[in-house]
RNA sequence: GCGCCUGUAGCUCAGUUGGAUAGAGCAACUGCCUUCUAAGCAGUGGGCCAGGGGUUCGAAUCCCUUCAGGCGCGCCA
């Protein structure tokens, strides 16, 4: 709906002679404005020299005549609004029928490659509630980037190499040594988490006493390996059932025994942008617009955390990537601007890697909130709530909020199965659907799959409202995706929801009247691609009943 | 001290990238199941958009500033 006045409008306004280019177009708050509403004359005043109004004026003049549409006013300061025909509504109603998914779904990805790197989770523990919002979003960002025409790979990093690992591997051997009766000191930032003696039990399962008098750092290898390996099997497993699915899973390891970390250092050294001071090796961020030049390899010798990001980063553009998104805690928004450094000092422009950053998610138990100490193992996993309130809810609710925001989830309010809880009601909407669709093939013998003619002049007024909010979706989807924000689909969702279920209380689709029948349940079909499409974005089920 | 994020109804949060009279859910109160599912519906109240200044036809949105909260500022990961 948004597609066709657009192409109306920049159509009129070239024919006036005038250069039109992203013309903005806004659903208007009061529908006393009509249906869709643009600032255009307003914001060619001052270029034009014309009063708003006259501007207007021509614009309107260019257009009418169009069915399409059953007026257009010009009101206030020089707002242009739209009113849709009936005509052409259902006209479009129809097309989404038959068009489906490639009706809501403009292309605007043309193919472009675009990475999603999400979770990440260092494999030295469970995953926390923090991850979890990290996977469900970027899990819709990459269904969105997908329908919209976008070629996605979904990748983890996993951060194999490093002292977080080693103090994993570490800890299990403290705790296996102790299962052998040898007095071991955990490290001293060890991990502490109960898990940590379950794998040193798998340890001593799988290597007996083999490692019983002998140092760590004799069996360090070996220990470590089989740790994070244990725990990078656990994180696979709650992926799975949390239903997110990754393509890739890029080793930190591999970028040093590829000697890409290296390579990374020498091209930014050619480049310029690597050099050596005070014994250290240091990144010249400061280049594009950092605080401060970065250490790359310290003057002990060792490499910096920093040193394997380069890599990883500059390994990914060399796969050929046009863009990069990566998804972080919002705790590390410090290192955006060293990120992005690096990209640019490899040749591509800096918003060629988008960083999303993803806030904490708080947990409450009836309005009490859960205190969790990392430091003693103890935290709230995401395995637990998923658990106790199921992968759909818990998805949802991480995708009700921007992910920039602070996040509160009740469990006790997620566990409801009542209205405080917004998956049911979009759900609902969808097995309700269902129902009506059963009942229509067994009272009237109507197969809402079957039909594609229906008499849309039977469409009552209210009725035109609940279609116009749904051609109003393909908009909602695509500036999702542009703004790469999955929460608008959410919001979206429960405001169609809304409107459906006073729609379904109010008036009855199954009737004895077999052509007003077969028009509402067009405009069942119609929303249940809707919802259903939304619903699969955000890899939410949609239930056939509930 | 410097930087980033946040501040909108009692609570949790949206607000179409600067548009018209500020929105939803929850909580509170009142009603509705002989019906295609009550996981639902109908109705009622609720606001100095943290404060101040500016930019312009127009600001919750952009700029400056103050206040409050969170986070980040290592040759730690």
């Amino acid at each position: 709906m948004e597609r066709k006045l657009r192409k109306i409008l920049v159509d009129a306004l070239s024919g006036l002679g005038i250069p039109a280019d992203n013309i903005e177009i806004e659903v208007p708050k009061d529908a006393l404005h009509g249906d869709f509403s643009t600032p255009v004359a307003m914001i060619l005043s001052k270029q034009l020299k014309k009063s708003p109004k006259i501007i207007a004026e021509d614009i309107r003049s260019k257009i009418s005549g169009s069915d399409s549409f059953e007026s257009i006013e010009i009101a206030g300061p020089g707002f242009i609004n739209f009113r849709f025909s009936k005509k052409f509504i259902v006209l479009q109603m129809k097309e989404l029928i038959s068009g489906g998914d490639s009706f809501i779904a403009e292309n605007i990805g043309r193919g472009k490659r675009v990475q999603i790197e999400f979770v990440s989770a260092n494999p030295t523990g469970p995953m926390h509630l923090g991850h979890g919002r990290g996977a469900a979003v970027g899990a819709a960002l990459s269904n969105m980037l997908n329908a919209a025409g976008y070629s996605v790979e979904k990748e983890f990093y996993v951060n194999d190499a490093g002292r977080q690992v080693k103090l994993l591997g570490e800890s299990v051997f403290a705790r296996y040594k102790e299962l052998l009766g040898v007095s071991y000191p955990l490290p001293e930032d060890g991990y502490r988490g109960d898990y940590v003696g379950d794998v040193a039990k798998e340890l001593k399962n799988e290597y007996g006493e083999q490692f019983k008098s002998i140092d760590f750092d004799k069996a360090s290898e070996a220990v470590i390996d089989f740790a994070y390996n244990r725990m990078l099997d656990a994180i696979k497993k709650d992926l799975a059932d949390f239903g997110v699915h990754f393509d890739t899973w890029q080793s930190e390891k591999e970028l040093y025994s590829l000697n890409k970390v290296q390579q990374a250092l020498e091209d930014l050294r050619g480049k310029g942008f690597v050099f050596d001071n005070e014994g250290a090796v240091w990144f010249k961020s400061t280049e594009f617009g950092d605080d401060k030049d970065r250490v790359v390899v310290k003057n002990n010798g060792d490499y910096t955390y920093f040193a394997p990001d380069i890599a990883y980063h500059r390994d990914k553009i060399l796969r050929g990537f046009d863009e990069l998104i990566d998804i972080w805690g919002a705790d590390h928004h410090g290192y955006v601007p060293r990120m992005q450094a690096v990209i640019q000092a490899l040749g591509h422009p800096k918003d060629s890697l988008k960083v999303i950053l993803v806030q904490m998610v708080s947990l409450l138990k009836a309005g009490q909130p859960v205190q969790m100490s990392k430091r003693a193992g103890e935290f709230i996993t995401l395995r637990e709530v998923i658990d106790d309130i199921g992968p759909d809810t818990t998805k949802f609710l991480f995708l009700t909020r921007r992910s920039d925001s602070h996040l509160e989830v009740d469990i006790e309010v997620a566990k409801a199965q009542s209205s405080e809880n917004p998956v049911y009601y979009v759900q609902y909407a969808h097995a309700r659907i269902n129902s009506i669709f059963a009942k229509a093939k067994e009272e009237a013998g109507l197969s809402a799959e079957a039909f594609s003619e229906f008499d849309g002049e039977l469409l009552n007024d209210e009725e035109l409202v609940l279609v116009k909010k749904l051609l109003l979706y393909p908009m909602v989807f695509k500036n999702a995706v542009l703004a790469r924000e999955p929460h608008r689909i959410t919001y979206y969702l429960q405001e169609l929801a809304g409107m459906f279920h006073p729609y379904y209380h109010r008036h009855k689709v199954v009737t004895d009247d077999a052509e007003l029948t077969k028009a509402r349940l067009a405009l069942c079909v119609a929303v249940k691609i809707v919802l259903k499409h939304g619903l699969e974005m955000l890899g939410v089920a949609a239930p056939q009943k509930m």
